[in-house]
RNA sequence: GGCAACGUAGCUCAGUCGGUUAGAGCACCGCAUUCAUAAUGCGGGUGUCGGCGGUUCGAGUCCGCCCGUUGCUACCA
């Protein structure tokens, strides 16, 4: 090893509105591995995280239970950090978004953007409950769906035939607060102009800061645009207050990764460090985000442009992994596969089994992975019970009986496969580095099952009772057990607490990687062997998929998608006016008076017509239109429009369209198409 | 519908730049062994490498189409 570096590792903040389950636990034990690995290599490494506390989910919540959101999270606070603790997810500092240390710095970087030019306000019209005087989220208008006829859907999409649509297109719609009827209500929103940050994102993007697939995933977005983003929510909100803007708060989002440095800010409090090393723009240390792909666009987009422009340093690495999926599904509750933390270790079940399963199937892509019940059994106990705690309680018997519990001196030389071991160290570091986990298990289990070969030739229960072999069972036993703290030593990142039993029974201070090159001295003394690690039986895991299934109450809650750890998704885009083009960027369009010559139903659309349009042409125009919730083909026949002439052909589901008629909408209704004015003729160009 | 990823043994997964007869662990069967909480060792594989076609002397690997799974995104032209 070189130079000790100076490394900020986070993981994603979890939202205080739920208990952490599986899903979450991906990432905790996937960051804590790597930390735990980097520690052990000696590197100044810390790990920090918070709870995620704001937004309108917060605050009904707590308004349900009767209790201030503060007492809320503070709960919730306890719950996630005892959670935690009980998988070894070891935090540096684990602390909230609601914080001073947050707040200034959200402060900041607002008002460092804001005077960048990149801040905007702008009035936009919403869903407002007028029975709870409040907005509403989209997720808290529910109706029916307009496709399936549903009852009680959300307000994005239909969770019976999946269709996805906005709010307004719910028939019916209710607050879920109230149930009252929501109505158009105006406010004055914050916007942060991302689009002004393309050239920015794309340069760093082709950085290096992230994997490949999402940096493909980042060329998609770009090529849809940017949107600008609403960074504001109005009162009653859970969260920061804007200083010059009263009523106003920042939306969840924008204060959850500043939650971040919060909580660095607050261990730098404690620890006497400086800050300013690890975030100010030419930082040298690293700066890694752990994260689900949910959640890239946050991490990848808004994230580094608000820390860009507002003079801080950007992350080194953004390491997004995928989903869990149990049995090959997605986690479900009526199949008992949606398990919580607190239940998996309240049945007794050890932690450490998940964590090395977990390592088994990560390897640093943003694949999915899969916790297979049975296979879990299976592998957990033919690896970590069979094959490696195995090998210490194979030879620690004879040492204690035969030899007071103290071991021979190994040279390094004296059997190939301690240098063996011994040498692997490289390799099985470089895959911890690359969060390739699978592949150093594999690797150390192959190694662990060259030591059980090596036992079984050596016979050490023939020698034992055998005159005049002691010496040499002597040297077997002591060879055997330094090997196997050689493999305690590489696969202590994935189980810590195992490895720290391991430490007490071989008599041994904590071990790091470098303690990998020194064996065992002439005399060191071990204690009496203790089982290590019990195997996992099977009804442990029917048990604790039984208590997952819901109960009658819990049985009427949604599940979450996928393992979205927060519960507001963005809110609709809210279009800006566009930037200022010139005349001849104007001209490129070429605007034309249409006759509608017919208009009919489309066969299995929702919301098309198919329109033939008449713009002087020899052969009239095939265009679709998203209009057939406004309008009856038969009123449309024989007027004028406008169409876009030269709009590129779009093949669509039913056919090519050749060209758009212009039409007006926006939350309000719509939408309207245009009609020209008496006197116009087909052809005539529009300017 | 569009885009992306994935599809290899019963299960979980490797498979480098295209190169012999496609691999590992587990499971399963047989034998051996008994130090170890039934752990260990040896032996045992007839896999349409999702399907079809193409490129090539040669394809699990490269290309096209199709099917399936998952994710994102969609009736906006």
């Amino acid at each position: 090893m070189n130079q000790p570096r100076k490394i900020l590792v986070t993981s994603a903040l979890p939202y205080a509105n739920g208990p952490i389950h599986l899903g979450h636990l991906v990432e905790y034990i996937q960051t804590d591995i790597w930390v735990r690995f980097q520690k052990m290599r000696g590197h100044a490494c810390h790990y920090v995280c918070a709870d995620d506390t704001h937004g309108t989910p917060i605050m009904l919540r707590a308004e349900q239970e009767g209790i201030t959101p503060e007492e809320l999270i503070s709960r919730v606070k306890g719950e996630h950090e005892r959670d935690f603790k009980g998988f070894h997810i070891e935090f540096d500092n684990y602390y909230s978004t609601h914080s001073e240390e947050t707040r200034q710095l959200a402060e900041t970087i607002y008002a460092r953007l804001k005077t960048r030019g990149l801040i905007e306000s702008r009035t936009i019209e919403q869903y407002y409950d007028p029975v709870k005087a409040m907005f509403l989220p989209d997720r808290f208008i529910k109706g029916e769906c307009p496709r399936c006829h549903a009852k009680d859907q959300y307000g994005d999409s239909c969770e019976v035939c999946g269709a996805s649509y906005s709010p307004t297109d719910l028939i019916n719609p209710y607050s879920a607060v109230s149930g009252a009827r929501p109505v158009r209500k105006e406010s004055v929103h914050y916007f942060f102009k991302l689009g002004k940050c393309e050239e920015f994102l794309k340069d760093w993007t082709r950085g290096g800061a992230l994997q490949d697939e999402a940096a493909n995933k980042m060329a998609e977005w770009f090529e849809a645009g940017l949107n600008d983003w609403d960074i504001s929510r109005d009162a009653p909100y859970f969260g920061f207050e804007i200083s010059d803007a009263p009523g106003k708060f920042f939306y969840v989002w924008l204060d959850a990764p500043i939650g971040y440095m919060g909580s660095f800010k607050n261990l730098c409090d404690k620890l006497g460090l400086n800050f300013d090393d690890y975030w100010k723009q030419d930082s040298e240390a690293e700066l890694y985000h752990f994260i689900g792909k949910d959640i890239l666009y946050f991490h990848a987009l808004f994230w580094p442009a608000m820390l860009e422009h507002s003079d801080f340093r950007t992350p080194t690495k953004i390491f997004a992994h995928g989903f869990l999926t149990v049995n090959g599904e997605k986690m479900s509750k009526s199949r008992g596969t949606f398990i919580t933390a607190e239940s998996y270790l309240q049945q007794g079940l050890n932690p450490e089994w998940l964590r090395y399963y977990y390592a088994c199937k990560l390897n640093g892509s943003m694949e999915d992975i899969d916790l297979n019940l049975e296979d879990f059994v299976l592998r957990v106990n033919s690896d970590l019970v069979g094959k490696y705690v195995n090998i210490a309680s194979r030879t620690a018997g004879f040492v204690s009986k035969k030899f007071g519990g103290s071991l021979r001196a190994i040279e390094e030389m004296e059997h190939d496969l301690v240098a063996t071991l011994q040498n692997a160290s490289d390799e099985v570091s470089a895959y911890y580095e690359n969060r390739d986990y699978g592949r150093a298990l594999r690797k150390i289990m192959e190694l662990a099952d060259e030591v059980n070969y090596y036992v079984n030739d050596e016979k050490p229960w023939e020698l034992a009772k055998q005159e005049g072999e002691t010496a040499h069972l002597h040297r077997v036993c002591s060879i055997t057990l330094n090997l196997f703290r050689l493999l305690t030593i590489y696969l202590k990142p994935v189980v810590p607490g195992l490895a720290k039993q391991v430490e007490a029974f071989l008599n041994l201070p904590s071990l790091a990687f470098a303690d990998a090159k020194t064996l065992l001295p002439e005399g060191h003394r071990i204690n009496a062997y203790q089982h290590l690690l019990t195997r996992i039986d099977p009804k442990q895991i029917e048990t604790l998929v039984e208590a997952n299934k819901p109960t009658l109450q819990a049985a009427a809650q949604p599940e979450p998608h996928s393992e979205q750890r927060h519960a507001e998704h963005q809110q609709h885009t809210i279009h800006p006016v566009a930037d200022t083009i010139s005349i001849d960027d104007f001209a490129k369009i070429d605007l034309r008076v249409a006759r509608i010559v017919k208009a009919e139903h489309v066969q299995g659309a929702d919301k098309l017509l198919k329109l033939t349009l008449d713009i002087g042409e020899a052969r009239p125009r095939t265009v679709f239109a998203g209009i057939k919730s406004a309008y009856d083909p038969a009123q449309l026949e024989g007027k004028l429009t406008v169409m876009v002439a030269n709009l590129a052909p779009r093949k669509m589901k039913f056919g090519l369209s050749e060209g758009m008629v212009l039409a007006a909408s926006d939350e309000r209704g719509g939408p309207f198409v245009m009609f020209p004015d008496e006197g116009a003729q087909p052809g005539m160009r529009v300017k």
